[in-house]
DNA sequence: CGTCTACTACCAGAATCTTCATCTCATGCT
DNA sequence: AGCATGAGATGAAGATTCTGGTAGTAGACG
């Protein structure tokens, strides 16, 4: 199962490298959109993040060299600013497209969405509702039940909260956890998780000083009990 | 469940292959007559969307042409301007026809009544009437009653609806509900979902303060009830 | 031309997120 | 065991974001 990402900022495409990896997908770069041509034609890849913007060839115009010979999947990497990409994106053979900034839960969403539709290996983490002890979530409904209580959760508590369920047992530091809920360009503190955690605790867990669920790794970070 | 789009504007084939193939069905596209009549030979297709001004051979000639080997239904996409296009459509043996611009949720309404008709599969919400707690809704008569008082919905405010009785609990995003409702080529602006959304309300709940039925989900969009 | 619908801009209040200070507790050392 | 250290938990306040409402304009339609 093999991602190739296109971007000319390094630090993102390496970020989305290394958060598509633990996922579990093998995972291309390239860095302008030649090279991203003459990889999709060396290679088979199940999906292609494609950004806009990059040297030598555009997007769009790489995009439309890939569609002369290849139906990959391919999702579109926008600025905010430019309303219409979606459409120009559409136009030019994208399948989806993802607004920057963006954080990876979201991202890989799309992805899951996307090789749902081809049809491309449906793994058990594409499933959109995920049970676990006494907690189910379903990710179309964005709703939580503990031990069949609906409970409220927020965006970032809900997101926390799908990343921990669908890799239980998997420590996540805070600074992944930033990078990945938060999202690649978060400037934000480090300490902001723990109060996010100690919300997520006091909602799904009986008893948040003694957490059943959401685990800390002294000295590491967080986890799901496995 | 495959579905053949035929038009040559390669934006909206790919804006209908998008929005289909979130509502799970298997969407195959050509761009022009020829390519349309091949794939019909050699695919089971449960509805064509074939558009009428098409290169190589036109969308009149292909249908002809399908009709002579195959039973298949067929919708004809047609410009606004050219009013006997219908008949001439039905004519070469199109089972219904629909005029652009259309929203996406019309263009489902009307693959949903083709397979109906055709008896493929008939799926839960292929029924054209929902009824849901208090409210009742028909899509042949695009009727609404609220604990038994008709209510009348504006377009938009029907679709809405309608797309939210259709899939109760499910979370959508103004995004979706921009490029569902209001169709592929939407430039509109993301708030204009929210002006439409308190009409409804205004309409269909006891309390429009204290929604019953149409809900938020803080941060993400809208759903239904459960 | 008048009426109805759809769209956009803007604002106030509410929910959420972030930051910071403080407290508690696990760990490792003596 | 007792203590120092640093990491995690907690509490609270301020900043930010999101939502729902008002209002006014544009556009469609008869």
């Amino acid at each position: 199962m093999k991602i190739l990402v296109v971007d000319d900022e390094k630090l993102l495409v390496k970020g989305i490298k290394f958060n598509l990896e633990n996922d579990g997908y093998e995972v291309d770069t390239a860095y302008d959109g030649e090279e991203a041509v003459r990889l999709v034609s060396e290679n088979k890849y199940a999906v292609i993040l494609l950004d806009l913007m990059l040297p030598k060839i555009d997007g769009l115009e790489a995009c439309r060299r890939i569609r002369e010979f290849s139906n990959v999947p391919v999702i579109m990497l926008t600025a905010k600013t430019e309303d219409n990409d979606k459409l120009i994106g559409f136009e030019y053979g994208a399948d989806d497209y993802i607004t920057k900034p963006f954080n990876i839960m979201e991202l890989k969403a799309r992805i899951r969405a996307i090789l749902r539709r081809s049809g491309t290996a449906e793994r058990q983490d594409s499933e959109h509702r995920i049970v676990r002890g006494g907690i189910e979530l379903d990710t179309l409904e964005r709703s939580v039940t503990v031990n069949g209580v609906p409970v409220m959760l927020t965006v970032k508590e809900f997101d926390l909260l799908e990343l921990f369920m669908r890799n239980p047992g998997r420590v996540y530091s805070r600074e992944n956890l930033l990078s990945i809920v938060w999202g690649y360009d978060s400037p934000g503190d480090i300490r902001t998780v723990d109060v996010h955690i100690r919300h997520l605790r006091e909602k799904v867990e009986a008893r948040s000083a003694q957490p059943e669920y959401i685990l800390t790794k002294w000295g590491i970070g967080y986890y799901f009990k496995q």
